[in-house]
DNA sequence: TGTACATCAGTGAACGCGCGTTCACTGATGTAC
DNA sequence: TGTACATCAGTGAACGCGCGTTCACTGATGTAC
């Protein structure tokens, strides 16, 4: 890797932290570049000002998340013939990461966005609107593949049911860090496996 | 009202709207004077620092929360006396209510709050918290009694399953503001309708 | 192989603006005697 | 009922600090001929 893109890379990585930690205008650059062991200026050859940081936060953010949910349900597919299975298996394995990652996942970016919305330009909030769209289409393609094997018990949009996923996983976030317990996302996802669990399992289950 | 607490009033009514639509501290003071008509020196007369005003928010929109809940709750008591049936018109009303309610409701303060946290003093920190335990509680309670009649049909926690109310809120809140469709809270709040409804309702689950 | 030039990856100092906060003061209303 | 004093609900001007951003400059590395 080329000099300058490590620097860059070790921006971002000192920047991610702070930003997680506490957002991100209570981020200053000052104290990136305090972390990051460079001057201001260095800061500013690499990133035009404080948004394109905040899009490259984003974007970089989107392709881990985007990865880190291929290789779970691929290891669930591995695991299982069955899509309701893989379906269960994945979020149980999200669980068990999420409560491996030590105060806060990456996934709290998006709502950091979200929430600080007039502070970003126009490309930002784009970045993460195109982020919150592709999980929908993830999660909506793997519910229609389970919805052809096993009829839903209720009747409801597998769009909207695909938005849930990253619903509690953010809600999940967010409360966690309200009531200061990190175990509380990992909880709440798997509540949603039982809803998915009772809302496509063939019946008979009485006890 | 005596005067003075009109203007107190004022002062929060016109910088919670600011805080609801772009965060607390991309909400200056200027503005908000500016907003309630008011000088400088005068918001500093009715709350000693910035925090001061937080605090105040929070608690003000937890009264205004539990209200609204209590509300809700017992128009759905009065629809039936099923304490299930009870719970599912609740949410039903619950989802009407955000649906009526244009751009983001109160809910979102906590949030806010909850992702700013390093900007906070501990008493901000510590009446969300309080806030967001009451829940909790409260929600609890009453599946407790849902229980009762209705064992459930998969076993989870209830404190687990009572925080999933506030979780899918917010989580919902975060989320409609993230792909700029207001809808989606209201429609998240009736999945997790759809869930308490499979997870209680005695079996004859077939169509 | 040596020289000329260009690009890369920064440095250091300065700037200016907006922000939260303070402070000395004031006019209107309330209270004691 | 009138006067003295206290409290309430503010005003207006100033301050200082931290922040994002700019700008002129520089030493190291890469490329052309």
């Amino acid at each position: 890797m080329a000099r300058g893109s490590q620097t860059r890379q070790r921006i971002m990585d000192v920047a991610q932290e702070a930003v997680l930690d506490k957002g991100f205008d209570a981020t200053s650059i000052d104290e990136i570049v305090a972390n990051a062991e460079i001057t201001k200026s260095g800061f500013f050859y690499h990133f035009r000002d404080k948004n394109a940081l905040a899009r490259a936060l984003i974007e970089r953010h989107i392709e881990i998340e985007d990865a880190l949910f291929d290789d779970l349900f691929e290891r669930a597919r591995e695991l299982s013939d069955d899509p309701l299975q893989q379906l269960l298996i994945g979020l149980k394995l999200l669980a068990e990461l999420l409560s491996d990652i030590p105060g806060g996942h990456p996934g709290c970016i998006v709502a950091t966005a979200a929430y600080q919305d007039r502070l970003f330009d126009n490309e930002v909030r784009e970045a993460n609107r195109r982020a919150v769209l592709g999980w929908r289409s993830r999660f909506r393609d793997m519910l229609e593949t389970v919805q052809q094997t096993y009829p839903m018990n209720e009747q409801v949009s597998l769009d909207h049911l695909a938005d849930m996923f990253s619903v509690v996983i953010e809600g999940g976030l967010v409360m966690a860090r309200a009531v200061n317990d990190p175990r509380l996302t990992e909880q709440q996802v798997l509540l949603l496996r039982s809803y998915l669990n009772l809302l496509f399992s063939p019946a008979s289950r009485s006890n």
